[in-house]
RNA sequence: GGGCGAGUGGUGGAAUGGCAGACACGAAGGACUUAAAAUCCUUUGACCCUAAAAGGUUGUGUGGGUUCGACUCCCACCUCGCCCA
């Protein structure tokens, strides 16, 4: 019989058709069976795949086709995070309109994802830069402005003096512009801002609601969210009844403040230097510190810089007169702008003080080595016992805290206080490709917003794209100029359009209604179908993007649009491919394309590879050499199958009678219940895909030596079924991994597509145990011999086994046995003198 | 500087208190072939000993500790990665 080839080719093809013409992904909401919502992080189409971007969706692909099995009714959609800013500047560089751009990579992209085999309902993709989707983001725009959590105010923005124009954050590299390098300046500009920094407590406490994240993605938001505890304390100014108030977090350190130092964007500075003598030179520094990059400012390497502005401040609890400086390395949006200046206690404190040579008071002492406030080299930060705190002297710190707080409330002096360092959300750009920010401003009525009637605020096309400057939207006059929804006056648009991340924080809901004109998302549905079960993508989204989706979540649900807290139940973040060392990117030239190797080995193959190459949440190594051994399995797997192509059809099914099976079947009947049992187990815990595949390469191996041939007898037939079995279940435990060539050689076995329609195996619980087990013997902890035992057998018969085996015998020879430590199917250590 | 993670053969990795290196790649040797590819078989951590077999020593970044027993737990340190300063 001629065998036939393992043309993946023609198989691959044929599936994906199938699939998709039996719907195997198109979700039916009425569908009784238990939802599960399997997500993954929606691609900006920026071109083409790679290999390092198929690991997040054949991830995602494998737990979408695992749970069909397990008889879920499945959500699995994808969508495109179509605007940003590599679009623009395509448009820039090669004259082509960012909607051209954008659409032809996502045809590129969507033939690639359908080359993989991931199954979507694409009936629900959605594209962020559709107006029929940015309309709803408009919307969610206008929701927040109308319940005070979306305002414009002046900020400091990354400005390009070379290119004119604003940079965001990720286009400043090391402090310059990545596209001329010029330094990147700090210019105030009318921004808006999402008041984000209103849900940090809830941000923070329901962390706690999230079972089903990683730790690591847990705690870096909570760091990202920053809340520290402390007490705002009043500065009186010197001759003034103003107050300069300053947060801190160790009000045991107040009796040792020797300064207090302003942020050059403080408002009261102006106010306070007006027409002294050193009015100019503070203002020139101020301005010279705002033109610093935020980060380099507060870095800890960099030089501490400042300058007294002449005035003073009386510190309310010992009324020491201290002087106020401005400072480059306090900040504004942190706390209230002002910081107390403790040299002894505070390390960047100290700096300044050495630098300008203030005094140093030491408040606190260690009880060990006594500090000496002369020839200290750095600032004490630990605990330790007041000193020169007057009333409090003799405490330790930790309980001055909490009574120096008590104290500055009860006379009025302070109040407990807590800051975060979370900040409001900037989310305007000066940018074309982005959603327009929905509002109109009206010369009589002022700032309005487009009134729901009118939206989307449809983004013009026909715009021009300039090296320079600002957006193009800028020039688009019949864009600017329109009527004012109150008044019907004339008024003119916001030109600025909202920060990609916007987009992204809710387009799961859209999912579930992603053609709906009426509305962004349908109640009842979302109510239904989220939390997202399971929400897939990488880990260098742990902080932004998912924290914005809980922000807005968060906000849909205190207006009653939603009726869950969190978004997301289950987060996975897988790790990076990493080729030559580096995340592959284009401009490293380390990207592996998927379709050179699909067209040789087939998308199973890649798809086998990028599962085995190591455990899924950690990064791993691309080696084009181990591709050919994912090949080599399916190769083997497609011919001990096809061997039998002819004879599946003649030989009877039948109940497995474990009795009856010979010794070898027995064996091969065992493993294959262990290798259900191991691969469930993966699936079900630890997504350990990598060792799941490996014990099926075991099973397979030992098929290899099971030799079964075409039955002629009762015996052969029963070995036959039970090679048929191990077959079957080998296909059914690897068709989420490789789709395609299991469906195929699923029907070779005689079956009706589809495998996906079919249970997830179980294992036989009586089939699993072992019937001998191979004991290992130490003596003082090194391995001395190996004996063969039945299973469960008595431990007083197994020492006297062990004992009595001449090996082990020869090595105690008459040495002293203190201790037998027996390991129950597994180890014996003898522990001699 | 702080937080988190990682460090195991030539390579990717396995084992989370009990036989280190499963599974796979690579390499070496062999079979098939006119030849090559593909495929199949054998060997493969290092070192020592041996004609060979058998055997022994050593080995999971470094140094300590806990334990009958440590890749695994504890302490200190080194290196790398990510995030935050």
């Amino acid at each position: 019989m001629a065998k036939r080839e393992y043309n993946f080719t023609d198989i691959e093809g044929k599936w994906q058709g199938f699939w998709e013409g039996c719907g195997l992904f198109h979700t039916d909401e009425s569908s009784r069976k238990e939802k599960f919502y399997c997500l993954v992080m929606f691609p900006y189409p920026s071109g083409t795949l790679h290999v390092g971007h198929g690991r997040n969706y054949i991830i995602g692909d494998v737990v979408a086709r695992y749970k069909i099995m397990k008889d879920h009714n499945v959500l699995s959609a994808i969508g495109w995070d179509a605007f940003g800013l590599p679009a623009e500047n395509a448009a820039m560089k090669g004259g082509i309109h960012p909607a051209i751009w954008t659409k032809n990579n996502i045809k590129t992209m969507k033939k690639q994802l359908h080359r993989w085999g991931v199954g979507y309902d694409w009936n629900r993709e959605i594209t962020s830069c559709d107006p029929d989707y940015y309309k709803w983001t408009q919307w969610i725009f206008v929701k927040l402005y109308e319940n005070n959590l979306a305002y414009k105010k002046k900020a400091a923005v990354n400005w390009c003096p070379s290119c004119a124009t604003v940079l965001a954050n990720e286009q400043v590299v090391d402090g310059c512009c990545e596209r001329c390098d010029t330094p990147v300046r700090q210019r105030d500009l009318e921004q808006w801002f999402f008041r984000i920094s209103q849900y940090a407590q809830k941000l923070l406490d329901d962390l706690s609601l999230l079972e089903g994240w990683p730790e690591r993605v847990k705690t870096m938001q909570a760091n990202w969210i920053g809340r520290s505890e402390g007490v705002r304390v009043a500065f009186t100014l010197e001759g003034s009844d103003k107050t300069v108030p300053c947060f801190t977090t160790r009000p045991d350190t107040l009796y040792g403040v020797t300064f207090i130092s302003l942020a050059p964007e403080h408002p009261i500075l102006q106010e306070l230097i007006s027409g002294t003598p050193q009015e100019k030179a503070v203002m020139d520094f101020a301005e010279k510190v705002r033109n610093q990059e935020m980060v380099e400012r507060t870095a800890e390497g960099t030089e501490k810089e400042g300058m007294f502005t002449g005035k003073y401040v009386i510190n309310p609890i010992n009324h020491d007169k201290v002087p106020v400086w401005v400072a480059n390395y306090v900040l504004m949006e942190y706390g209230t702008g002002a910081v107390m200046g403790v040299p002894a206690h505070d390390q960047r404190d100290f700096l300044f003080a050495k630098k300008y040579k203030l005094p140093i008071k030491i408040v606190i002492q260690p009880e060990d080595n006594k500090l000496n406030a002369d020839t200290m080299k750095e600032a004490y930060v630990d605990g330790g016992i007041q000193v020169n705190s007057g009333s409090f002297n003799g405490l330790p710190n930790t309980e001055a805290i909490n009574k120096i707080t008590i104290h500055l409330e009860f006379k009025g002096l302070g109040a407990k206080a807590v800051t975060y360092r979370l900040r409001d959300w900037l989310i305007s750009r000066q940018r074309y490709w982005g959603a327009p920010i929905p509002i109109i401003y009206c010369e009589e009525c002022g700032t309005q917003t487009v009134p729901e009637s009118q939206l989307p605020v449809i983004l013009p096309e026909a715009v021009a794209f300039q090296q320079h400057g600002m957006s193009p939207l800028a020039e688009v006059n019949s864009f600017i100029n329109t009527v004012c929804p109150k008044c019907s006056g004339t008024a003119r648009r916001e030109i600025d359009t909202m920060d990609t991340f916007v987009d992204s924080s809710w387009y799961f809901l859209r999912y579930l209604s992603p053609k709906d004109d009426c509305q962004p998302f349908i109640t009842k549905k979302v109510n239904k179908w989220l939390p997202v079960d399971q929400y897939i993508g990488g880990v260098e989204h742990a902080i932004l993007h998912l924290l914005y989706s809980r922000f807005i979540t968060k906000v849909l649900y205190d207006l009653g649009y939603i009726n869950f807290k969190e978004p997301f139940r289950h987060l996975f973040t897988q790790g990076m491919i990493i080729k030559d060392g580096a995340k592959m990117s284009k401009s490293k030239g380390n990207v592996v394309s998927p379709d050179v190797l699909i067209d040789k080995y087939g998308a199973d193959t890649q798809r086998l590879y990028i599962l085995f190459i190591g455990p899924p949440q950690k990064d791993a190594e691309w080696n084009d050499r181990g591709v050919i051994g994912a090949h080599r399995f399916l190769n083997r797997l497609w011919q001990k199958i096809v061997e039998y192509e002819d004879i599946y059809a003649r030989v009877q099914r039948m109940n497995t009678d474990m009795s009856k099976l010979s010794p070898k079947a027995k064996n091969l009947y065992r493993q294959t219940n262990q290798t259900i049992k191991k691969v469930t187990e993966d699936m079900e815990t630890s997504w350990h895909f990598n060792t799941a595949i490996a014990s099926v390469m075991e099973l397979l191996n030992h098929v290899d030596t099971f030799n079964v041939s075409i039955p002629n007898n009762a015996a052969e037939a029963l070995d036959f079924h039970i090679f048929r079995h191990t077959m079957e279940t080998i296909l059914l435990l690897m068709s989420p991994f490789t789709p395609h060539i299991c469906e195929e050689l699923w029907e070779v076995m005689g079956h009706k597509p589809s495998i996906f329609r079919q249970p997830w195996p179980v294992y036989d619980k009586n089939a699993i145990q072992e019937e001998v087990v191979e004991i290992a013997v130490q003596i003082n902890g090194k391995i001395k011999n190996r004996l063969s035992v039945p299973v469960g057998i008595d431990e007083d018969e197994l020492k006297s086994r062990i004992l009595g085996d001449e090996r082990i015998a020869g090595f105690l020879n008459s040495r002293e046995i203190m201790n037998i430590i027996v390991v129950a199917g597994r180890l014996v250590n003898i522990v001699v003198k």
